[in-house]
DNA sequence: GGCAGCATAGTTAACGTTTTCTACAGGAAG
DNA sequence: CTTCCTGTAGAAAACGTTAACTATGCTGCC
């Protein structure tokens, strides 16, 4: 009896007795890592050819070998940002011929964790996190903590992109981008253009990325003697829905504040939209600034003033690291990188 | 021996040998397909929590159980457009407990080939294609033939979004949405704008998105009578880079139109930037359209006239189609959607 | 000429599940 | 008191690879 046989694709077996060869010589001839001789190269190559034959992933991975494959996740591909990160990540594995894979969370821990265990058991080369995580939680660590030892004794590595560290003894690579001395900078220029009452529109309240944005915000603040009793800063998330509704809410209340500094870009865009229905201009009546410098900024009239990130490189370098193997060597510590950025200044921010 | 053991996590057999049962047991209580007495399963429920357990999905699949993954196959993450497409995917997907995986072929066949069967070999419960195909040869067809006959023969799906089906006899679904008309109503509504040398920029050539758009453009001159020697049609690829620098060229060659249809929000983006370049203002100098109706064009100042996809939508659908099971009856012929696609009038186009 | 060593090839035991098939109680029915 | 279910449990055979062992001719050397 045939049993069920769901797939009809041919197996190594078919392929090996097409060619009139053993299994383990097909398997040879594929791995290439064994003497075979050059007629039964030949006959197998041809048997391969015919019968269209292709390796069944999940048979390899059970006997133990890494698949090419990279695996990156973030919270939502809709966000400019990391959809270049991704594209930085997506370049290097197709530069040394690696598949990458791309999951997003929704900002959902569980969700996040599920990913990361599946693409384990897929045996994924590498696994990059990539953007800040909310409400972390002790258990979440821990998973998260286990499922980094288990990735990194399985050959393969954990890299954490714009996120905190788990803990020194854990085996995971760290790329940061400076939240907390960007948004430093970016306040310090709108006080160093006279403005005093800024409305800073946050992200999630206990999003780590926020967290060190608004911190940077409030140690600028704090360093030029700018009273800061919190009332100016406004908690959302990032899009562009988020940012209008705040600023307009604010609006209508009548408050008081020359500028606003919005956690994203995309939040920008809708700060834009707000103060374009009543009638503001920006930046006369009104200075707005952004962070990231995505391909946005340049496309908001007037154009946005911003704190750039290197997204793409930010990929790329993750995608790196992940992919060279210094870190199978037994002495190997973890791998610590830190991006810089840099305030980009446009027309978006006048001098009061 | 313990051969090489290189991942540390509890099997199956681990947690059979904990709770004091056999390995079909625990099976058995997982999968809930089979009676198990009350207190063998307390047991075994009890192990899993304490070990921390979770089935190896390779071995799984190998034993011919289909992964509740969906796998969603696109150009390029970093478009708005199909980015939006993965959210509605994502969406479905996340209602009904499944994970979905993002694969993105960078405009290469090869590669868009190299994923489906890597999804196939992974045995995920469905393949989204999105995206027109550039350059579609006889042998990309035959095995992405063969690749959609095994998918379905395994119990899942490819579903081809917004390209062009396979054949009568391919066992896949089709969502279109409607290049043709789309661009044939935006060009008539430039027409009828009193516009009559309109620059069409186009994407890549031999895209099919692309060509489809251009046709729509095209038939629209014809129908208006508007002669069209295709002098005024430029091809490049759905960037903001290829709009600025195609539009540039054309202002620097002094040549002569008052109207210029991006076949992309983002191109047209590019057009903004080139018309500003030279001190035209949109409208009053220059008419600029798009088509996607992208976040972007309401950020475009002035607002952009574009043709409406709804692209979300267009996700969810294709996740909903590729996760509904009537395509596993015997007598499903195939499914096929088309989405109407709409002008949205906003502020880049004046009367002339 | 016997024998170590080498170049190939084949055998077979994993890998971690699922799923038959078989087994064995205990209770109902005759 | 048999006999036959019925409810549960275990043994074992897949699933398609890889890799560690064996096995077998040869070649070349003492």
């Amino acid at each position: 009896m045939a049993k069920r046989k769901t797939t009809n694709s041919p197996t190594l077996a078919d392929v090996a007795a097409h060619a009139g060869v053993s299994p383990a010589t097909v398997s040879r001839v594929l791995a290439g890592n064994y003497p075979v001789s050059r007629s039964a190269n030949q006959r197998v190559m041809r048997s391969i050819r015919e019968l269209n034959y292709s390796a069944n992933t999940h048979a390899r991975a059970l006997a133990g070998v890494q698949s090419k494959t990279i695996a990156f996740i973030l919270a939502d591909v809709r966000g400019q940002s990391f959809a270049d990160a991704a594209h930085g990540v997506e370049q290097e594995a197709a530069r040394r011929g690696w598949l990458s894979l791309i999951g997003t969370s929704q900002g959902d821990s569980a969700r996040e964790l599920a990913l990361v265990q599946l693409m384990r058991e897929q045996r994924a080369g590498a696994v990059i996190l990539i953007g800040g995580v909310t409400n972390e939680s002790a258990e979440y660590r821990a998973k998260m903590t286990d499922l980094a030892r288990s990735l990194h004794s399985a050959g393969s590595l954990l890299v954490l992109c714009g996120r905190p560290p788990l803990g020194d003894d854990v085996p995971t690579a760290v790329i940061e981008y400076d939240n907390e001395h960007g948004a430093y900078a970016m306040t310090s220029h709108l006080l160093s253009q006279g403005h005093r009452r800024i409305l800073f529109l946050a992200g999630p309240e206990r999003q780590s990325t926020s967290v060190q944005r608004l911190s940077g915000h409030r140690r600028a603040l704090l360093d030029f003697g700018v009273p800061d009793d919190g009332t100016l800063v406004e908690h959302g998330v990032f899009t562009r829905a988020s940012g209008y509704q705040l600023t307009k809410n604010r609006l209508i209340a009548g408050q008081d504040f020359t500028a606003v500094f919005a956690a994203t870009d995309v939040v920008a865009a809708g700060v834009y939209a707000a103060a374009a229905e009543f009638g503001l201009n920006v930046p006369e009546d009104l200075a707005v600034a952004g962070y990231d410098d995505v391909e946005l900024a340049q496309d908001l009239r007037p154009r946005l003033t911003t704190v750039h990130v290197p997204y793409e490189e930010l990929g790329r370098t993750a995608a790196k690291i992940a992919l060279d193997s210094q870190h199978q060597q037994p002495g190997w510590t973890g791998d610590h990188r830190l991006f810089t950025t840099h305030v980009v200044v446009r027309n978006s921010v006048g001098r009061l």
